[in-house]
DNA sequence: CAGATTTTTGACCAGTTGGAAAAAACGTTA
DNA sequence: TAACGTTTTTTCCAACTGGTCAAAAATCTG
């Protein structure tokens, strides 16, 4: 008999739960099929970030990625993977700037690099930043434990360069992981709560320009606090 | 003929959403309705605040308090009621700290029992910090006017004193506004990522210190900001 | 072009959802 | 206890939900 002809699998399978397999799985096999994931995944964005998990729905990712919800069921058979996708995928970008806090730089170069760059981030991805946030306002239910271990590992390294610069007298003794808490929430603040900081800072000052703004102010309170005659 | 008598109304009604009868109606006319309905809101904060409008189910929130979703039902009849009078309702009190801060008092009390006041209503209401966080992220579809009327309106003002304490020397000189939003960042934060925060802080920083940590370090960063020898 | 494969579609399904209607149960008070 | 208003439960419904399936359409390969 001739030998038989192995096509491509389902793609669908492609982002298997793990039970369809062996683990390390190519994540699309042809152009066309990476190009639709695309797709999926950046309407899908758009939507689990606005709704939450439970709040978005098929048909909305569907729509909003110009094909019919069966389609998009064959490109990803389950909801939930289509979600964590993007919440596995977003988390280690998410993490970039904190990794690449450098134990050998300067000190006040680095921390103010870093705030500038997670700054960024929450303007040029504010979707990413919130579909992170609805996540951990549901209580981080697919998430707890890569938290707990992988991001937990992370801070706990970093909080210890942050320790070496304080013994160093480098910067102010103070708690490395609110301090590393304090630069999240005042970044993140500009995606999460945008549009709570537009509708504050009204027409003039709520344009473009806000994110330099929030750069200044923020530079300057990590810098000097607000209060002057130190004590 | 009797004279008739006008028992009371369906209450249903006195959350009406204005169709049903002139303003100013009372929130509720007897002792069980009000407990009732206290019980639905305080269930209804429960899974609104985790879930989103859209991810919460009124059979959900039924549950939780304890009765069946026609009962539920026959309090509030809508879905979106519920949630506006917690998200109304809220508000309120949300800003309470802000308000009082008070343009005769010593700028550094005010603002550092500000920050303080905040945290504490991360610590003890955070299911209302992440209700309020869940709209936001939803672009606020049902406060938008709210938050430009009168959000804003009280934000200016309260820039303005902040303003005065700078031209007057007594803190530093910097963005009102985003000096605000840093503090509402910080506080919040501790409310709404909660699950990350002690997943991150780990067994033994997690626990219940952990507000009180946070409000030395807050207090610090707002003092003197991180680095030391001010330029 | 023919055959095989991949992608898309339309019809469908069972469970859930917000909500309506009506009847039953309960509480007051005359 | 009867009458009346209030509260609760039962039953029901249409729309929506995540997901299936087979067939059709489009694409690729030789």
């Amino acid at each position: 008999m001739p030998p038989i002809k192995v096509k491509m699998l389902d793609p669908a399978q492609q982002a298997g739960t793990g039970q369809s397999g062996p683990e390390g799985r190519a994540p699309a096999r042809t152009r066309i099929q990476r190009e639709k994931q695309d797709v999926i995944l950046e309407a899908a964005l758009d939507v689990f970030s606005r709704e939450g998990f439970r709040g978005a729905t098929i048909d909305q990712i569907a729509e909003a990625a110009g094909m019919s919800k069966p389609n998009l069921l064959y490109y990803f058979p389950r909801k939930e993977e289509i979600y964590n996708r993007l919440l596995t995928g977003m988390l280690d970008t998410w993490l970039q700037p904190l990794r690449e806090l450098d134990d050998v730089g300067d000190p006040v170069a680095e921390i103010r690099s870093y705030i500038r760059r997670k700054l960024e981030m929450s303007r040029d991805f504010p979707r990413q930043s919130r579909l992170f946030a609805n996540e951990m306002l549901q209580g981080a239910p697919r998430m707890l434990d890569l938290l707990e271990t992988d991001l937990k590992a992370l801070v706990d390294e970093k909080a210890k360069v942050l320790e070496g610069w304080m013994e160093a007298g480098k910067i102010r003794r103070t708690d490395p992981y609110h301090l590393i808490f304090a630069i999240w929430a005042t970044t993140q603040h500009y995606a999460d709560f945008d549009v709570q900081v537009r509708a504050v800072l009204g027409q003039g000052r709520g344009g473009e320009g806000r994110f330099e703004d929030a750069a200044r102010f923020l530079e300057h309170l990590f810098m000097h606090g607000i209060f002057p005659h130190e004590g």
